[in-house]
DNA sequence: GAAGTGACAAGGT
DNA sequence: CACCTTGCCACTT
């Protein structure tokens, strides 16, 4: 398979908006792949903004280790990204439309 | 090669 | 809004 693509895409999400995991995988073609957008994250290379991608309710998804998804939040929260009390973030503003 | 797993999503209740 | 169920498919046992 090719993660390429989807680097290429996360690499667009411009600053102060994230992307969802479905979000990706529609532009990127992949159909129903989603999932598989996670995946792709987990080789995430450096140059990725890895912290702009989410989940489609808006929360951040943690992998094994949690200290990371802290750092998510954080990153995200400097490029002025909101949280509500439930920490997640509100799509209707934030998400990247293209 | 079968079964289990997962950084998910959509639709129903 | 929250929770549950189902579909998904590459990757790992």
């Amino acid at each position: 398979m090719d993660y390429k693509i989807i680097y290429e895409l996360v690499r667009q999400i411009p600053r102060g908006r994230v992307a969802t995991y479905g979000q990706i995988a529609r532009l990127a073609r992949w159909g129903r792949r989603a999932r598989h957008v996670g995946w792709a994250m987990h080789a995430c290379p450096d140059d990725v903004p890895w912290h702009r991608v989410i989940n489609s309710k808006g929360e951040i998804s943690r992998r094994a280790s949690s200290d990371h998804h802290e750092l998510q939040r954080l990153l995200l929260e400097a490029e002025g990204v909101r949280f509500d009390h439930r920490s997640r973030v509100d799509l209707e503003r934030f998400s990247w439309e293209r």
